[in-house]
DNA sequence: GGTGAAATTTAGTCGGC
DNA sequence: GCCGACTAAATTTCACC
């Protein structure tokens, strides 16, 4: 549903634009991309119907809802297969968890927090991850400071 | 600007809505919410302007725009006072950075990247990264698959 | 701080190019 | 595929509680 779709110049203005502030009125967009504003309902609803934008999320900060420590946790667990999905799906259901990651390598996975403080974390990693029988390791590492990447578009090709 | 903000059972009815999409209407945010949509403009604008909502992001699908290969790379610097700026202002300048982490432990940063293959990744690390010369060591994860979280709410008080 | 109705802006539809 | 006029629905303002 989202593989090889063709992006005109059009189309990545209009990408970057919302990725900039997804809440960009569609008159205002059209403007910027220089089309007509139904012209540009229609090419927003091919990106969001092609799959290429999966939806608009809400960028929330961490520390002003009382989550000010945040935190990557690289965990192994054992080895076999059928633990992966349950672990995936605890590791969701914490609220303190933004992100899972499975990965290559010796870790198996990372997990991305935001804890209350130092005593929610502990807890955390203690109670929900390393007391859990499929989970063999837990390697705790903070985050000083976060930054975002600009817009996500594709590789420019020489073609 | 953003610390300390008093967040009542209304807020976070809002914030778990826009988190679960950011495009809903005002008007139907305030009947979920239970209150009239006038009200609920006004609630929304002063958690913007408290800084708890940071803004709206579109998500987009890597793999749709060419970049199927995520990769995390662990990075070492030297240890000076005044590399880590310029670092960082280097890794956010790539088009196939998402984001950065200034880390404790070992590595000192971490950053995720979407990379249009295993060339362009090898490209990324070496002539990016490991080329430059506050950077010691360089160390690349793959990305099977990612997760992400529910929506980010305040740790429940008892109080 | 909350509300309901009015005024304004926006999204979304449709026929034609 | 793109445009421009039209309709429907939304946002936003404001006087009042």
């Amino acid at each position: 549903m989202a593989s090889d779709v063709r992006l005109d110049p059009v189309d990545l203005a209009i990408l970057r634009e919302l990725q900039n502030d997804a809440r960009t009125t569609n008159k205002e967009l059209a403007a910027a991309v220089g089309i007509a504003p139904s012209t540009c309902l229609d090419r927003v609803a091919r990106l969001r119907s092609t799959g290429v934008i999966l939806g608009t999320a809400l960028r929330v900060d961490a520390s002003a809802l009382g989550r000010p420590l945040q935190a990557l946790l690289f965990i192994r667990v054992q080895p076999h297969r059928g633990v992966l999905e349950p672990f995936v799906k605890h590791a969701l259901e914490q609220p303190e968890t933004r992100a899972v990651f499975h990965l290559t390598g010796a870790d198996d996975f990372m997990v991305h927090v935001a804890a209350a403080g130092a005593s929610d974390l502990q807890r955390l990693v203690l109670d929900q991850f390393t007391a859990r029988p499929e989970v063999a390791l837990v390697h705790t590492t903070l985050i000083f400071q976060q930054w975002e990447g600009g817009p996500l578009l594709p590789p420019t090709t020489s073609s």
